[in-house]
DNA sequence: CAAGTGTACTAAGTCACATAGTACACTTAG
DNA sequence: CTAAGTGTACTATGTGACTTAGTACACTTG
């Protein structure tokens, strides 16, 4: 599970949000995995139960997840939904890389930064 | 000059700071060049001084202008504040990529976007 | 001296975010 | 059936960042 920084600013529910999505594209959690009750996560990372039913509601308006009244809430299994997080996330990596190179950082560069970071993955 | 876009929802004296940064990194201006002042710009772009005034003082804080009462304030040579603002843009970066990965992204995909973005850039 | 400059300060308004508390409908285990 | 646990909805409140508004002062330059 995933941990929050409350002092990095970002909003608690977009973190529960990103949270989830990171263990999904992970494989930490799958299609049907039934996801912690609203209440339960709200005591597990010391946050109100509003906050965590926003990220929830965030997470199924996206098609991540679906809730059912009574039962509880789980991880979809829709495809277009995890496409749309990778287009979401080839956007936002455009506009870092149109960032950088307004910034003056060369091609060469981000091509190593990125081969380096990847490089880590192997040695696990 | 850039333009603000008070919809993004970022900051209007963030958009400040790095439309100048972008400016300098651009070669749109240069060290010593005298910035416009606070209440032109203000009125420029249709926004209340004191939000000019804490952009300059953020661009200030980090070295890359300086400010003279009485005169104006004037784009900095401090080559130190320069290699801090590419030092961030590498940080960012690796953020983004880091971020990419965790979604699924490959070293191979997150390339090819780079050198796209950067073919773009030759075609001019 | 007058106009333009940076700078500083208080006050107010707006907005997003988070919290607090309550309430209701539903499902499931007992 | 009952109780516990589930998602969901609602109002109210507090906080902090951001922006605006207005005023004021010290300084430089023509």
């Amino acid at each position: 599970m995933f941990v929050l920084d409350l002092k990095s600013g970002v909003p608690i529910c977009d973190q529960i949000v990103n949270g989830f999505i990171k263990m999904k594209a992970l494989g930490l959690i799958s299609a049907g995995d039934q996801m912690p009750s609203v209440r339960s996560l709200a005591l597990k990372f010391s946050v109100n139960p509003n906050t965590v039913q926003k990220a929830y509601a965030i997470l199924e308006s996206g098609g991540i997840i679906y809730s059912v009244k009574g039962r509880g809430s789980f991880v979809s299994d829709d495809e277009s939904a995890h496409s749309a997080v990778l287009d979401r996330a080839r956007s936002d990596f455009k506009a870092a890389v149109s960032a950088a190179r307004d910034l003056g950082l060369g091609s060469l560069e981000l091509n190593k930064i990125i081969n380096d970071i990847y490089k880590e993955e192997e040695k696990c």
